[in-house]
DNA sequence: TTTATAGTTGACCAAATTAGTTGGTTATTG
DNA sequence: CAATAACCAACTAATTTGGTCAACTATAAA
């Protein structure tokens, strides 16, 4: 079972675009402003959401992603999965050959604890954290921010 | 959220020595017969167990280690806990301080996530396992298997 | 039609972590 | 004293993470 940045990055920048999407595609280098996450390091994760039909994409200038269906469609789960490979605890992958090709003593109780953290997110979707009070505070001090931020360039120029 | 080999084998380890410490305590290097997991790694692995008041040691020849307490007074949490540092799903370790200072848009759900996986793995003790019968099953396997082990060094000399 | 925007791809890299190994030293028992 | 087994520290190989960089391709606006 990995969770690291990787997984918490591609689910941040999918609640941005649940966030901001609704009417234009978003371009990585806003998420980028407004998440703090590396340009080049969301565009590989990019990728991978792309392939599992998470968003879709439109180039040229004004173009950007957009979620490919409704953000209640979209599930913490999927998102994980599409660029962590697994949320799987076993270490066998659920193939159950552990132990020179036989199950070992804690198999049963890690395809447990999968079953739980999948389920847990398989229940989330992108709008219910829309909807949280929280996150709505946390993006109007987001967008605050990188409005300062785009009247500061102006004024330095 | 980090769960890799190094708290599954200790929990299986742990899981050893209530199946096999009832009598007298269990060494390394029997662990390491039965369960597959190499010897030097398991003393890696048992000093922090012993650092977190989990098991007890006992030197010299027929010495080895036994649990510090009842199976029904230990938990896989803290298990994970001693030898892993934590089972936190946040980036920032729980301090809120994601996004330069202040808490990230996803914060919340890792904190949700965490709570919940903590609050499995706290109610499984290593009795809750020792009671299940896949656990028993894949025990007198690997009894079976140590002890063939065993004969065929014998006939080996 | 040029040009700027923005996605797409692939190669590469440094740091951290994992999963060990090696080579000892103590302490205990027979 | 010899065997056993915990204890300890330093080192290492492989893998993963979290990126960077460069070179594309597609598209829309000027």
């Amino acid at each position: 079972m990995r969770l690291t940045t990787k997984g918490r990055y591609a689910v941040t920048a999918m609640l941005d675009l649940a966030l901001h999407g609704a009417e234009r595609p978003v371009s990585l280098a806003d998420i980028s402003g407004r998440q703090d996450i590396s340009l080049s390091y969301l565009e590989q994760l990019f990728a991978k959401l792309r392939r599992n039909n998470l968003v879709s994409s439109v180039r040229g200038p004004g173009g950007g992603y957009r979620l490919s269906r409704g953000g209640d469609e979209i599930y913490v789960a999927q998102i994980i999965d599409a660029v962590n490979e697994t949320v799987d605890a076993t270490g066998c992958g659920g193939s159950a050959d552990c132990q020179q090709g036989e199950v070992c003593l804690t198999h049963h109780l890690w395809c447990d604890l999968s079953d739980q953290i999948h389920g847990f997110l398989s229940q989330i979707s992108l709008s219910n954290l829309v909807e949280r009070r929280e996150v709505q505070n946390i993006a109007a001090r987001q967008t605050a921010r990188s409005q300062q931020g785009a009247t500061l360039s102006l004024t330095e120029v």
